[in-house]
DNA sequence: GCCGCGATGTATCGGTTCGATACATCGCAC
DNA sequence: GTGCGATGTATCGAACCGATACATCGCGGC
């Protein structure tokens, strides 16, 4: 899943690991925590070993030597290759179960303007089908089994299962948006005010951000 | 984590492996998914060693011997032992951040029907703080850096972004609830071969929200 | 009669990810 | 000048997952 994550991100941009973390944690903020270093970085190593990015350290531009007495370490800069791109693209193209649990799905979905509307429509239906399944078990759950439970247990059932068919509903819009073949923009019933004009065409698009 | 969910479902009943996993299945399906028999077991093994639990192979009841050719390998029965609700006690009563994450909260709050209002209470109030935290995060990236990602992205962050107002709002509920509500203060149902009867606490209120 | 098949049941292995920790530099405020 | 938070790279043990293997049991279909 980070494989992805990281393959993804560096195609806008070559960065350092520091700085893969903080645009990951942006991009995933809403579906999960912070990566850990002890995760990041092995799996930066992996796919080096594996040839789809390289690492060069960074040289203070403008290389005078004065190999400075005080041995700075230099910050390791990650690009993707070829073959790195090649790779992420056919990590988009097949769908194990694992696309559709709650953190691969997400990811995925972060990825959704790097993917073709065929795939975004399997992905996103597969998830709703997944997430029905869920929801199915909780009423099951909270139908069947509800005398046996107490009652904060049955609480976060309901509550859980509030979430599954609220999901459900967003995935329906999402996926006849996409049908229509518009832009994603799911009208929301008055939530904070974040104002946005954002329009990311269907194709992938080369977005961009910067160095500092 | 796994090891506070199995302390505290050996508390109701003792069990083997294969029924301890539904059993955790139906009380946490709300907030996970399965829990791994490459998980379980190895915890299994690690609640022994420290002395929580018990083991004992289940015998055909009224042991006649023939010790039968079709060697039929027995159930596997786990039993809380005393200093294992020591244990449990110990780990409700102590919370790190741990306590305040999905996976965490869910387990916790799984078992607020053995907790004292007062942990409660204090759970329940983290989680919320963790909760705003997060969502002023998102409207961060919302209203900041909306520019910088596309239109995928910022609806996944506006999904989470609602659910965490929905989370937050059901946390003031259950808080509320919980202030006013008197101690529910469960009763210990007896330890070994009795079926375990409802203990229910007050009602948590009515409400319905959000996601894991 | 017997055959497959799904539910029950115990168990291991390799691999991913986390959380804690260590260490070093930079810029800025006190 | 000194502390301190942000930047930055890195490792280690432990938790957890998914796949896999193997065995028994009851039940319906042929």
């Amino acid at each position: 899943m980070l494989e992805f994550a990281i393959l993804g991100l560096l195609q806008e941009a070559p960065m350092h690991g520091y700085e893969l973390r903080k645009e990951l944690t942006a991009k995933l903020g809403a579906i999960r925590a912070a990566i850990s270093y002890g995760t990041l970085y092995p799996t930066l190593r992996r796919l080096q070993a594996a040839g789809w990015i390289t690492e060069a350290a960074e040289t203070p531009a403008t290389a005078e030597e004065v190999p400075a007495l005080t041995s700075r370490r230099g910050r390791v800069v990650y690009t993707i290759t070829a073959e790195g791109k090649e790779r992420f693209a056919q990590l988009i193209a097949q769908a194990g179960p694992e696309t559709y649990d709650d953190t691969g799905f997400g990811v995925h979905f972060a990825f959704f303007a790097r993917t073709d509307q065929a795939t975004r429509l399997r992905i996103l239906e597969g998830r709703r089908r997944k997430i029905e399944e869920r929801r199915e078990g909780l009423r099951d759950v909270l139908g069947r089994a509800a005398e046996r439970l107490d009652a904060y247990t049955l609480e976060l059932q309901r509550h859980g299962l509030d979430a599954c068919e609220r999901e459900v509903r967003w995935l329906e819009e999402l996926i006849a948006n996409e049908r229509s073949g518009r832009a994603p923009t799911v009208p929301q019933p008055g939530t904070a005010g974040g104002r946005r004009e954002n329009d990311s065409p269907p194709p992938p698009g080369e977005s961009r951000k910067e160095r500092p």
